[in-house]
DNA sequence: ATAGGGTTAG
């Protein structure tokens, strides 16, 4: 249309374009579109305006986002809101969405069930249940909608926040359930370890003639792995071909999962060549240094500037007291100019979320953090245990100890939490580092020590800690 | 004829 020269495009045209950048997306060709605009002098048009912020919203630029929100000023009206409510919640900056959620209401614009998906997908991203229930009774009382995505989103809320069963009320409640709606259910329920409740629902699915897709079967296939069922697992694999649905790299690694956690090594191996990581990561407690030699050499050649491969073998090499190889990591990943993006804690107090990364100090409570941190130190001992898981709690000085365990950003989460609330005596701790070999020993050992319970939860499921006895199904 | 939303292993 640009070539022939006319006609000129309008402020539908563009917005037309900029919708189709956003959905592929395509920043590229969505940052030409916004100059083209600006050429043709219709940025002013509130269409092309908020489909300039949902193109960078979509497309995880938030500060772009931000700054064409921001230009709206008097113009900021549903779509906008609910567009930039949605970039920041999908890119887990939680704290801004809900800031900008009470900032919206203060301005007088009702939100939507569309508003609310963001908000209730920016909970479940936290692991922020206290605020989720809150934001649901928000709903209910406003009398929005509850339709299939906002119900979707509310089930993997609950899921992800620990409700199992208020997730399952939710889902229970939905008049129209599509894909995503029991894909949700199915990780769910798989991500708490209810592998026969996960099962059933799929079989229902079937039944209903409902087409699952790749991602159903991360929620069937990891649901098998959890609970060791290596036969169902390996049939269900065979349904997913069946049916056309390709695999996904997801599946792959659930499938390596399956048979490494059912002691099938070497058929695991053989699977499939390309998920070195997810071997690495299963081997991890096999004692197969062949097998951690080789993939870890293969992970190297093809991703060589993966920090998760570096921070993965220097864990494994911590937790079996190999420093001297910890450190060769290390100079390793200075030497190639590999950084890491340290991985993060966060825990919910008075609907605030409050993150911790490994040994950060800016915390303006840190001081007291470390007094309790301390404390903890010195009850661990008392009842008992080895003068190292105690050092493991504060920081030491010792190098090999620093170098994989001192001030972990969970155990600083933790620490916030027992200096922060008394009752109730439950503290939920979301962790987004993976690869973490020791924290969950610990948190157990701090749970038993207060008597309180603590609940970490990981990329992967729901730890629960109650006075030392772990319900966690294979607890490492 | 125009805008915003949900599920993804370890």
């Amino acid at each position: 249309m640009l070539r022939a020269g006319s006609p000129s495009p309008n402020s539908f045209t563009v917005a037309f374009a900029l919708k189709a950048c956003a959905t592929v997306p395509a920043l590229g060709e969505g940052r030409q579109l916004h100059s083209q605009a600006f050429r043709q002098g219709l940025e002013p048009s509130p269409y092309v305006q908020t489909g300039l912020l949902n193109l960078y919203a979509r497309c995880e630029e938030v500060a772009l986002a931000k700054s064409v929100f921001d230009g709206m000023a008097e113009d900021r009206n549903l779509v906008a809101w609910s567009s930039m409510i949605g970039g920041y919640s999908r890119v887990g900056m939680v704290n801004e969405a809900l800031d900008l959620f009470r900032d919206m209401q203060a301005a007088g614009v009702n939100p939507d069930e569309v508003t609310m998906v963001s908000v209730i997908s920016a909970c479940a991203k936290a692991g922020a249940l206290d605020l989720g229930r809150s934001v649901h009774a928000f709903i209910d009382r406003k009398g929005i909608t509850v339709d299939l995505e906002l119900s979707t989103a509310l089930i993997d809320m609950y899921a992800k926040c620990g409700l199992i069963e208020r997730a399952r009320l939710v889902f229970d409640a939905m008049v129209e359930r599509d894909t995503k709606a029991w894909s949700a259910m199915i990780v769910g329920l798989a991500m708490h370890g209810l592998a026969e409740d996960a099962l059933a629902i799929f079989s229902r699915m079937l039944q209903l003639k409902i087409r699952p897709n790749n991602v159903t079967f991360i929620g069937v296939l990891s649901a098998c792995a959890h609970n060791g069922l290596v036969d169902d697992g390996q049939r269900y694999w065979s349904t997913m071909q069946e049916m056309g649905i390709k695999a996904s790299m997801e599946n792959y690694g659930c499938m390596v999962d399956l048979l490494c956690r059912s002691g099938l090594l070497d058929e695991a191996y053989s699977f499939v060549t390309i998920i070195w990581r997810n071997l690495l990561v299963a081997s991890k407690s096999s004692n197969r240094t062949d097998i951690v030699g080789l993939a870890s050499k293969k992970l190297f050649e093809l991703e060589p500037q993966n920090p998760e491969n570096y921070v993965l073998l220097s864990n494994l090499y911590a937790l079996n007291s190999q420093w001297d190889r910890v450190r060769y990591m290390r100079k390793k990943m200075k030497d190639n100019n590999v950084t890491v993006v340290a991985g993060c804690s966060s825990i919910e107090i008075n609907s605030y979320l409050h993150k911790f990364v490994v040994s950060d100090g800016s915390h303006p409570e840190i001081k007291e953090i470390r007094v309790v941190l301390r404390e903890i130190a010195d009850r661990v001992l008392r009842s008992g245990h080895k003068p190292w898981t105690a050092a493991v709690l504060h920081d030491v000085g010792e190098e090999e100890k620093e170098i994989a365990l001192c001030e972990h950003s969970e155990r600083l989460a933790i620490a916030y939490g027992l200096l922060k609330t008394k009752a109730p005596h439950v503290i939920r701790v979301v962790k987004n580092l993976r690869f973490c070999p020791d924290c969950h020993e610990v948190s157990k050992i701090i749970s038993k020590s207060y008597g309180r319970e603590i609940i970490v939860r990981d990329r992967v499921r729901f730890h629960r800690f109650i006075g030392g006895s772990c319900s966690c199904k294979d607890f490492w």
